[in-house]
DNA sequence: GCACACGGAGAACGACCGTTCTCCGACGGT
DNA sequence: ACCGTCGGAGAACGGTCGTTCTCCGTGTGC
């Protein structure tokens, strides 16, 4: 038997696997259900519709994100490098397995007209990684408008990496944020 | 009665106005069949299933996307200014009423997972557009590396404008896409 | 005037999905 | 050992959807 966490945790790792993988309308609850272990019975206790467990899933992805982008920047050495680091993060998530481009600009592409929690959940996870981009630009001296530089080169690669299958666009975005960079400070 | 071109493009066009508003698979065949006004059985014998129809809509956006660029590119003055021209056709659409972003990265988000005819539609469209890009880039006798740095920042300002409903993301992604073609011409 | 092919309206069909309900077996307290 | 409670498995329910079929009115060729 699991108690509520463990059973918590097993159903949103199972429905963000399927649901990245497949869509989250391509994916029944019954799927969800046999990918968990988890009865349905238990699954509506824990997560009384669909739409709930869609919202904490996307709560789920925000942690990571946010985990997975401190992981990086705590490796680089100067502020500059931290900013950076966003890309260098954003490539290695590219070359992973079963990269399937951003979950939430997917989930806004399916789900963002017709389920306004949906679509205020990402809303308000790329509101917090544009205010950590900010963080980093302003730790690094350089003028608030680089920050929403590197998140439109940030949002651009993870669209054009899902659809050309290419994960060197991590690349390139990195070098286009270094020349900005670079004209973003007086020489 | 309608000939089948007409009926054709109504269609289509119904189709794409329902789809873009709501998602594709929000909208059942007989909404399409009520905002064209043309008859389930003639829908099905233009279009054999609705993945057809799909694929259609994309086709025309396609279409529509590359007059647009060419009727703003052509109202610049300089090879330098038609490359930036991409922000300012960007900028007007973005403005318009009923913008929900891209409809290709949406439609990939919703069934690129499941329909690979629509992921090689998106594909298709995305690797058209970088070449349209290219060709300008390569007009205005910049290095080939800019054209990429271009449609990152296009990509990134179309999902970033549709997720926070700020338009104004058209203007400063031509801010950078100014930035990094100065930085990329020897001083 | 009449047979006939055609197209429209909408019912019908089969499948699936989100959600709830039923049934039954297992376990803990006395 | 017995009773009550809990949770799991899966059937059931109501709704929707993509697709096809049926029926009927209309218009055309003779």
């Amino acid at each position: 038997m699991l108690d509520d966490a463990t059973a918590r945790t097993a159903v949103t790792a199972a429905a963000d696997r399927l649901f990245y993988a497949r869509g989250v309308q391509s994916v029944g609850m019954d799927a969800v259900r046999a990918e968990a272990g988890v009865s349905l019975k238990r699954i509506y206790a824990l997560y009384p519709s669909k739409e709930d467990l869609v919202v904490a899933v996307l709560a789920g992805r925000t942690q990571q994100w946010a985990d997975g982008l401190d992981r990086w920047a705590a490796e680089a050495d100067t502020p500059r490098e931290q900013v950076l680091a966003v890309f260098d993060f954003l490539d290695a998530w590219f070359r992973e397995d079963g990269f399937r481009g951003c979950a939430f600009i997917n989930s806004f592409g399916e789900l963002g007209a017709t389920s306004p929690r949906v679509a205020e959940a990402v809303r308000e996870h790329k509101e917090s990684f544009r205010r950590y981009v900010e963080e980093l630009v302003q730790e690094a001296g350089l003028p608030d408008a680089v920050a929403l530089q590197v998140v439109l080169l940030a949002e651009g690669a993870q669209t054009t990496a899902a659809i050309t299958r290419d994960a060197d666009v991590a690349r390139q975005a990195r070098a286009a944020a270094e020349a900005l960079i670079d004209a973003a400070v007086p020489a």
